[in-house]
Parts: C-alpha cells; structure tokens; sequence
DNA sequence: TCTGGGGTCCTAGGACCC
DNA sequence: TCTGGGGTCCTAGGACCC
C-alpha cells in the first residue's frame, strides 16, 4: 500500500482517467420520473405477468423491493410470492397483506428517452463514450480531468469532483440516480461503480488498483459468470485476490483465452481503449409461449411474426443481413440454434420469414417452449465502410471496378419485395457453396471474395 | 431460480482452397 | 494414393452481460 505514494505521484499523471457511469435500477427510477409517488416505495419492473400470464420476469426492482427478496430476472411469480402488489393487498378481505410493491410493465421505449437525455449529458462530459446497453457507459475522461490532488484536500482527486459534476448533472437535469465508478482503465471502473450501489461514487486511483480489486469475489470480476467461478472456486480461487496470485499458464489451459484475460482483469491491467459504441453485429426477437407447444402452425405463426418484427427493425436501422436464424428452445431448457448464410446481403422480409420457416422444419415434431429469429452478417449503407473493410486493398488488387456499389446493387436484386427476384436469394439458402451460384465476376462477387 | 428478452464473444469441427 | 500444412468461412453451442 505504501506503493500508493511511492509510485503514485509520478505515474499517476500517465494513467488514463475512465469512468463507469450505471444507472441505478435503471426502469425503476425511469417509472419514477412520470409517476413521483412511487419514490421511495417498492417497484418492480418485468414482463408479460399481466392479464394472467405467469411466464414473465422482473426486469428491474427498486432497492426497497429488493429489500423484501424481490431480483432481477427472477420469475414474476416468486416475485410476487415475496411482494404482493398493491392492489391485491387492498383487495385482501383478510388484511393480512402488510407489505405490497408497485408492479409495472416494461416500457423499453419510454426508457430509451430518458437514456438519451443521460447520454447526451455523457457526451457533453466526454470526449468518447462507448454505451454498453441502455443503462450503462464508459466515458474517456482523460482530456478533461486528471489523478492530481485537489490543492487543499490531498486525499481527493480531481477526477472526483469532475465525476461529482457529471453524477449531479444526470441527477439535476434528468432526475434519475447514477453511481459512478473511477479508475485507469475499464474493468476496474466497472468493479467500482457496482461498489457501493445506489448512488455511488468510487474512486481508485492508479496505485490503489490491486489493493482495492483483492478482496472482491471472483464472480464479480467482469466475464467471470457462475460457471467459471465453480470452477475456480474447486481451484481454491475465491477472491480477485486469489485469481490475481493463480498461475496465469494453469488459468489458460482451464479457461482457454479467456482465463488469461481475467487474470489479468484480476490484477487490475486492462489496455482496452474506450473505442466509441459500434455498429450492431446482430438483431434478434424472441418470445416464448405459456406452455410448451407442438402445434406446427401456432410455431409456424410465431417464427412468421418474429421474422416481421426482426427484417422491420433492421430495416429501420438500415442493416442489411447475410445470415438468418432461428433459436428454438425445447423442454427442459435447451436451446438449438440453426442458421443459413446468403451469398450477399439482403434487405428481404418475405426471405427471413421464409429462411426462419425451412429452419424450423427440422423442429416440427417438438415441443417448444420458446422461438426466436435472428439476423447477423450485417452490413449498413449509410456507414463509411469503405475505411472498414479494406475496400481500398481490394481495389488496388486490381481485383474488379466493383466495389461496395456493386455488393450493394446485386443485393438489391435479391430482396425485391415482389416475388420475382426471390427465388434467386432463397434458394441458395441450404448453406451450399456459394460460388456455384455466382456467375463469374458478375453481381455479388466482391464482398464474398474479398474479406 | 423450472427460467424473459436482446445482445457479445469464444471455441470447435467440417468444408473447402491452395 | 493413406496423405502435409496453412488459411478462411461456416454452423452450432456455450458462457456471459444487462
């Protein structure tokens, strides 16, 4: 610890200032802001347990919901059985019911609002910001503040009264609570903004990194899941501290590359760059049914809506797709997953029903209790690509005066929305190779051959 | 924990190419 | 034909995250 000082004040200035800033009980607090009675009295957020279904689960409980046992992605039904709502309680003839929460129903919509305002916020504070879900950032504040010492006060930072501000701004002008988490890099920022939840703030400066990682349980380490932290725990691994002080080459034959990683998270070393939020690499819509079902249409008839649901996102977002999928989950809980690439990328409704329905075939004598269809291999138009994927290589190849233009246009050919074109696009969809089908230098040759 | 929905990344084996 | 090595792409499954 003596560390801290010794080799604090010289290095420190080298060191990267990152923050994590996690909004506390994110849908809660949003549920909060158009309805103000609720601050303060048990909420929980979740899904589908209304009008009698019971196949749901909590999104999001306040911390006095959490008070009475109530979690995240637990079965609305246990939680219910550790807080009734409001409204039976007030129906309760007996009157035994004491304790009651506040139910509502997931509104992503209405949260990516109040999202938006926070992260606009975050990027008036930050010169890159990378949005890890819709509750959840990384800020590089490197540029905008330092590990010195406050003047008169030499056990506070500067990076703490600049995360100060940025917690208050959220809180002042959104009226939603943050914790925020500060260190050099990434890993350590996110251990410390979940360190002292809700409404945090913790700082850990660069030499303090390993003293304050140490105590901590593995499974707390970011990437170390259930899973792997039995495992670890068989190996006497039980806090960051052990796994810091595990032999890295054991680590890595046990957990692959992985463990390696995590080790290294452990001591608190993460080069990772805060790179800005990137483009989607897949979208997906699933739902699952009430109960387990091997009616062939009720099946057919959910996949058919997902595909919708799925090529109308993409196309909202401009995504074409390469690859379309189907997950179907089977008693007791295990997934399948199927997938078919296309020679091109399409922007094709009728195809990714049509995709998602021949995948499914395979599952038609099955019971189901859950289907989900997915597209992947995207590619967006908008975006400048062509600094991407090394167009410019393939150009000076001399390879074909094609380009992205013409991956582009002969996608175009296979996702009219009449039926004409279509069979060209869906029948290759049998996963065969792909080059049988492509006339030679004509239409959708450049993007297969080239990366 | 009898388990919702939307994602990411890694691994492993097979096909195919040179 | 008894058989090398490198590389890429594809699919499927698994662990993990929020």
């Amino acid at each position: 610890m003596n560390d801290d000082r010794l080799f604090g004040a010289p290095d420190e200035a080298q060191e990267r200032v990152v923050f994590h800033v996690d909004m506390d009980c994110f849908y809660a607090s949003c549920e909060r802001l158009r309805e103000p009675t609720l601050a303060g009295k048990p909420v929980v957020v979740g899904m589908g347990y209304e009008d009698g279904e019971n196949h749901g689960a909590v999104a999001t409980a306040s911390y006095e919901a959490r008070e009475y046992g109530v979690d995240s992605a637990q079965p609305i039904s246990q939680a219910l059985e550790a807080l009734p709502r409001v409204q039976d309680a007030r129906e309760d003839p007996e009157g035994s019911i004491h304790e009651a929460g506040y139910y509502r129903t997931v509104d992503l919509e209405f949260y990516q609002e109040v999202a938006a305002d926070v992260k606009e916020i975050l990027h008036d504070c930050a010169d890159t910001v990378r949005e890890v879900s819709v509750d959840e950032a990384y800020l590089d504040v490197t540029e905008r503040t330092a590990w010195d010492a406050v003047p008169d006060d030499p056990e506070r930072t500067l990076a703490e009264g600049y995360a100060r501000h940025v917690k208050q701004r959220i809180a002042r002008e959104v009226g939603v609570p943050a914790s925020v988490g500060v260190a050099p890099n990434m890993s350590t920022a996110k251990v410390a903004s979940d360190h002292d939840k809700p409404d945090g703030l913790v700082v850990v400066r660069p030499g303090a990194v390993r003293s304050f990682l140490a105590p901590i349980p593995v499974d707390d380490v970011h990437g170390v899941g259930p899973v792997t932290a039995r495992e670890l725990a068989s190996m006497g691994v039980e806090t960051a501290g052990d796994l810091a002080d595990a032999d890295p080459r054991e680590l890595q034959e046990r957990f692959g590359e992985r463990g390696r990683e995590f080790h290294e998270r452990a001591r608190g070393r993460d080069d990772r760059e805060v790179t800005p939020t990137g483009l989607p690499k897949s979208l997906s819509r699933e739902s699952a049914f009430t109960d387990p079902t091997d009616d062939e249409e009720r099946k057919r008839e959910k996949v058919r809506a997902l595909a919708g649901d799925v090529a109308e996102r993409a196309r909202s977002r401009g995504a074409m797709y390469r690859t379309i999928g189907i997950k179907v989950v089977t008693p007791p809980y295990d997934v399948n997953t199927r997938a078919s690439s296309l020679p091109g990328p399409v922007d094709d409704p009728d195809l990714v029903a049509d995709v998602a329905l021949d995948l499914l075939a395979e599952f038609d004598e099955d019971a189901v209790r859950k289907l989900g269809v997915r597209v992947s291999k995207l590619s967006f138009d908008d975006a400048d690509q062509s600094s991407l994927d090394g167009w410019g290589e393939a150009r000076a190849d001399g390879e074909g005066g094609g380009g992205a233009a013409d991956a582009r246009e002969s996608s175009e050919h296979g996702a009219p929305t009449e039926s004409t074109g279509r069979s060209e696009s869906a029948e290759p969809t049998e996963s065969a190779p792909t080059d049988e089908r492509r006339p030679p230098g004509g239409g959708q040759r450049s993007l297969v051959d080239f990366d």
